[in-house]
Formats: structure tokens, sequence, C-alpha cells
DNA sequence: ATGTCGCCCATTGGGCGA
């Protein structure tokens, strides 16, 4: 069984590319961030041509997540307990289509997209570090039921959490740049204490090793990415992890999303 | 270079988010 995950970027914009990508990935399970479409105006056509259940979460033009599956897509869930909310006033604060989960051939799958934090001191920075909190506390709860619980939590984490996942740690740090702070390097390796392993890094190793780029300052031909997009497996799922890659190739070209597929093989 | 994208509302540009 493969599983894989991408951040699209707008999956209308990218609907040709996804499909082409899907038709010749030859992945079982595909988690989607940032459809960037409410429920109505999601391409269900394109997952039904290639015989893919699919289930999506958008409310809005912002964040939309999906899960893909031709392997089962069963007990759908909107949101994970305890998900915080999020607005530039209080009054406004609304739950935000960045989490969605399927179980897929016997795999609890959640396709999540983080927030951005988008600054050290901004609000949603602290939205941020409060959202991966709640989450690893839920994922802790389903392996202290079920040790055996096979589950993938994937997606865009919005965290580079060594500093060989960004081009110039140094740069990072002088900018007091997002995603390398130590709270939200703390946020990250907390999944990692509660049991859950990045089961691409082994098969992929860095340093220089990215799943995104920037659109801008010609990042990508410069070779300046950021390992961002991550699989967590719980101890049962990661017993059977026999490969990972991260499809690079997918990055290059005219309308490419600035992340790249990254890809599970399962035993 | 504040260097690119994609969305929306609106209307050939501005605002937002990443």
């Amino acid at each position: 069984m493969r599983i894989a995950t991408w951040n699209v970027n707008s999956l209308r914009a990218r609907a040709d590319r996804v499909e082409a990508w899907l038709d010749r990935s030859d992945v079982d399970v595909l988690a989607i961030q940032e459809t960037k479409c409410k429920d109505e105006n999601f391409p269900w056509d394109l997952f039904e041509r290639l015989g893919y259940d699919v289930a999506h979460f958008g409310v809005s033009q912002w964040n939309g997540v999906a899960i893909a599956s031709r392997v089962g897509l069963e007990d759908v869930e909107r949101t994970f307990e305890g998900q915080p909310t999020f607005g530039k006033e209080e009054a406004d604060a609304v739950q935000e289509s960045r989490a969605i989960a399927a179980t897929c051939g016997g795999v609890r799958v959640w396709s999540l997209y983080v927030p951005n934090g988008r600054d050290r001191n901004d609000p949603h920075m602290q939205y941020k570090i409060d959202w991966l909190g709640v989450l690893k506390d839920q994922a802790a709860s389903w392996l202290a039921t079920d040790p055996d619980a096979q589950v993938a939590l994937v997606g865009d984490w919005n965290v580079a959490p060594r500093d060989e996942d960004v081009w110039d740690i140094d740069l990072f740090e002088r900018e007091q740049a997002t995603h390398v702070s130590a709270p939200e390097r703390a946020a990250f390796h907390a999944f990692e204490e509660a049991g859950f392993a990045d089961v691409v890094r082994p098969y992929t190793p860095g340093p220089g090793v990215y799943t995104y780029w920037d659109y801008k300052q010609l990042r990508f031909p410069r070779r300046e990415g950021m390992r961002i997009d991550f699989v967590l497996a719980s101890p049962a799922l990661a017993a059977r992890v026999t490969g990972a890659s991260i499809d690079r190739q997918e990055r290059k070209g005219k309308g490419a999303s600035d992340h790249a597929p990254v890809v599970v093989e399962l035993a």
C-alpha cells in the first residue's frame, strides 16, 4: 500500500497536474492540503474518473483538506476534538478547514494543514502552537486507547524541525523567521515524544532535501527549500514502512505547486 | 527588488494569505 501527502496550493488551478500525478503515482491514498475551495466547488469528478473515493472539508477560499482513497474511505471526521478556532477578532473566530480524517485500508489517515504562524509575535503563532498541542494530546490519547492503532498524521506541518530542514538556518535566525523557532520545534517534537515517527527522513536523508520551495526569488532552481511536509506514523504503522520518497520532479515546470508530493510505501 | 502565486470581489486593480 502507498500513502501520499501533497499541499497542492489550489486544487482547481492545478486540477490537470494533480490528476496526471495521481494517475501515474500509483498511490492508494492521497492526503491533500490547501485545496482552496468550498465543498461546492470541489472537483469531485477528477477523483471519480480515476477510481478514488474522496472526502473534502472546505469552508472558504482558504485552507481546505481532502483524502482520496481507492482502498476504502470510512468514518470521515472533519476537525479533531478540541481543535482551536481562529479569527482576527475573537468575535469572528471560526473553525478552519485544516484537518480531515478517514480510515483507509485499516489506516487512520489525518490530512493536516497546520496554521502558518505568520510571525513569531503574531496571534496566529499562538494559534499554531495551541493547534499542535491539542492535536498532540488527541493523538496521544488514541495510542493510549489502542497502542496497536495504525495512525498516519500527514500533511503540511509548517515546521522545519531541524536546522538542515531549511537552506540557511543562519538567515532564518537573523530574520527571526517562523517555522524554526524553539516553540514551533517543541510542538513538533512532542509528537515524536508521544510515539509518532517521521518515517520519510530515513529514506530521504538531508541536508539539502526539501518538500517546499517558495515561488519567490528563484528558490527552486537555487535549491533553497524547506522540509515541512511530513508523514508521522504510530508505532504499529511505522513498523510497516518499507520505503519513502519526495517527488521533487513534480515541483518543476509551469503550473507546479510550491510543495512536492511525499510518498510512503507500506508492507 | 516588496522579486510569485492564487483566491475573492470587482471590473483590467486592490486586499489577503502563504
